[in-house]
DNA sequence: TTTCGATTTTAACCTGGGTTAAACTTTTTG
DNA sequence: CAAAAAGTTTAACCCAGGTTAAAATCGAAA
């Protein structure tokens, strides 16, 4: 399989150049596995208990909430290329999942199951640095959402949205993007109409 | 130093339980330091760069940010007894603090240099998983709190502060829970006198 | 093209929380 | 114990953003 190799090739060398030695590396290679999400597909659900870390060889995915008395959605995080993917506090405590994260354009993934890496975490340091900078990532991560959310304005978010995540944000329609603002659709109209004058 | 004793005892305990040999423990004794600090000290502020991690044996400190337009602070988080503390982005990327970290009443903190942390992480593949653990805890909580921020009412909030941490609660003023719940005292003041009622 | 559904904008109304300042209560300190 | 400081509540006013529904626009498919 060509196209896996592919794949495997652009992770072996995001992990080297985050300090990861070769042979460390290769005692992953059996447990990587590739898949293909179409639009609208699921890489997990509600309820399941996330048993996969991906890593996003293109596409965009949104994980988002249902409030069970209303049905409402709302948006929590995007993820894009060369980002790691899971719903990452399902997936550390194995306990059920409070999202769905659904694919937003046909995107595909390198996965590996959580028994595949706790294995790997016990046989090799290296590997369990692996973990810990993955957990460092998404701390930053989600601090510096949440540090947005805290401190800036909807506004702000809105304009920094379109210029560090353009690919989201031309794959994504605009009341999603809303959602994940914290605001309605006629807030962001209204933001969007302010602007044009600047 | 008999107290000084004290304090490791608990921290070896702690992580011992999860699930660090004590070979690997020693490791490290030469490098914690015990503080004090008086109600109003500060752990780390603004523009320092985070260099330790901390160890709360007892007391309670508040992570806040200054709008450096308006000057109004807006409170992050509380850390209280036995959970490590940092300006975590800080110290992980070892950049310039956003933060004040104060004292909100007299506390002790057990704390490492992130020198010394690392040299551990290099030496020891217990330490690596440590760090590993303590990265995934920070995750869960910052998650845990922003999932909070989105999904519940301040008042849901609040009942919960209450109930789950009582001693936070009786050791800071209620303009500070109310910054930390991102409304402003006239508002939890109506929040309060609704609630009287149930 | 034209049409139908999805998306975005607009308008009108309304509410909850912000803002300010004063009153009240509690705690600290001299 | 009295006075001052710190903390909390109340009242009155205001407005940004929510809500709803209709109108306008866009886009894919026929």
């Amino acid at each position: 399989m060509v196209e896996r190799t592919t794949e495997i090739e652009l992770l072996r060398s995001i992990l080297g150049s985050a300090g990861m030695k070769p042979e460390a590396f290769e005692l992953s290679l059996p447990y990587w596995k590739l898949k293909q999400y179409k639009k609208g597909e699921f890489y997990n659900e509600y309820k399941n208990v996330c048993k996969h870390l991906g890593f996003v060889i293109n596409g965009v995915f949104r994980i988002y909430r249902v409030n069970s008395d209303t049905g409402e959605e709302k948006n929590m995080l995007f993820f894009t290329d060369r980002q790691f993917v899971a719903s990452y506090k399902s997936f550390l405590n194995q306990t059920a999942c409070e999202y769905y994260t659904e694919a937003m354009v046909d995107s595909l993934i390198l996965y590996i199951h959580i028994d595949h890496l706790n294995e790997l975490y016990g046989q090799s340091h290296q590997w369990e640095r692996f973990g810990r900078i993955v957990a460092e990532t998404a701390f930053h991560e989600v601090m510096t959402n949440t540090e947005g959310f805290l401190f800036k304005t909807p506004e702000d978010r809105y304009r920094e949205m379109m210029e560090k995540h353009p690919n989201i944000f031309n794959s994504v329609p605009l009341y999603h993007i809303a959602s994940y603002l914290g605001i309605q659709g006629p807030s962001l109209s209204r933001i969007r109409k302010r602007m044009v004058g600047k």
